[in-house]
DNA sequence: ACCTGAACACCGTTCAAGT
DNA sequence: ACCTGAACACCGTTCAAGT
């Protein structure tokens, strides 16, 4: 039993790791749902004891924010075709970051009760968000406002997901698509973000002091 | 030790009754957070044995229903003024049940991550939903169009309320009040909503049929 | 270095038993 | 009718022990 594989732990599937624990603990919810994961269904599922994950994961709290993580990780905006005209179509941009968000979201609706936990701390995730407010105020928004217009988007949006994933209350029979009243209420905000914008850029009135 | 207290047993503070159990439950809540719910803890809280309250509640899952009841239950439009003229100002009523449910959540914040979980099951709630759709109707609106205004606008609320409660991500020290931001946002949605309906009643080009 | 067994202080819930 | 004690099958986490 001489060490015939020490150099590759990191994908090794017969050791453990950090990545590779998480990764099941994402599978897991996904399957089972939240309530489902204990360590010790997440260490029987990797065929290991509950207690080998504490080498590789430091709280249950740790693993949670790793599913956060993953879940918001790398967040392309969806439908926006080139990121050098970013800057200059910041409305394609902020649009795309919401629908990539939804659709993140949408494909691990379990995860989803997590984001009523905890902070956005994923740095994955916060870098995204970043990007998003260097291209708007690039674009000619103010600080403020680039900030507002993130929040407010990603407010609807979150709770578009909400509703979207359990049902909340106005689903009848007769109703429209979910999909299409999240595009109807994003670029009702969207418009309102351009028209603000507008109004500030070119006032009728009072020129700029 | 006769029944001398046998006919106020609703009121009762040394008996159980559902009533007191779950208003316990949410002031446990309210100051220690939604982990910290146990049967156990309750009972005792209480002065009773965990397994007592089995008899006034018939789960764990039923407790937190009457919660979300208890916290969402009579949602009376904030800042409109007259129910009277409700048909006709639709407006005040959508935008000032959105502030009241934005205040009654902001007014038990450890309560919010119920709504992630649980569809809208409180019978109270769900009758202020119909009452706006009424409304809405009522004052012109398609159904289709009601039900849609209602989403969006309790989409954007809950959303707000999840940044809100647990400080999401950007609420640098320059921003904007949360508050405005929550205005901002709803008056996006109330104009969108309201300019529809006004291309829908008096279409500019082709009549109607 | 990495994994494990036993242990501690908790859970929700059932059920037979008390009054 | 209402409350309780003991019990069952779970939790997260620590810590000394194994290899």
């Amino acid at each position: 039993m001489a060490r015939t594989r020490s150099s590759l732990s990191a994908t090794d599937p017969v050791g453990l790791s950090r990545e590779r624990v998480c990764r099941e603990a994402l599978a897991l919810v996904d399957e089972e749902g939240l309530a489902a994961l204990s360590m010790r269904r997440l260490g029987a599922r990797l065929g290991f004891e509950a207690m080998s994950l504490y080498r590789h994961v430091r709280d249950k709290a740790d693993l949670l924010d790793a599913l956060h993580a993953a879940v918001l990780g790398d967040l392309a905006p969806e439908g926006a075709a080139d990121p050098a005209d970013w800057p200059a179509n910041w409305r394609a941009l902020l649009g795309g970051l919401a629908r990539a968000l939804r659709s993140a979201l949408l494909r691990h609706p379990n995860v989803v009760p997590l984001f009523t936990r905890q902070p956005l701390r994923a740095p994955e995730a916060r870098a995204t968000v970043e990007r998003a407010r260097a291209a708007l105020t690039r674009s000619g928004l103010s600080a403020r406002d680039a900030e507002e217009a993130i929040s407010v988007v990603g407010m609807f949006t979150i709770g578009h997901v909400l509703f979207e994933t359990n049902g909340v209350p106005t689903d009848g029979p007769g109703g429209r698509g979910k999909e299409s009243t999240f595009r109807f209420g994003l670029e009702a905000l969207l418009e309102a973000i351009a028209r603000r914008q507008a109004r500030r850029t070119a006032p009728r009135r009072r020129p700029r002091k």
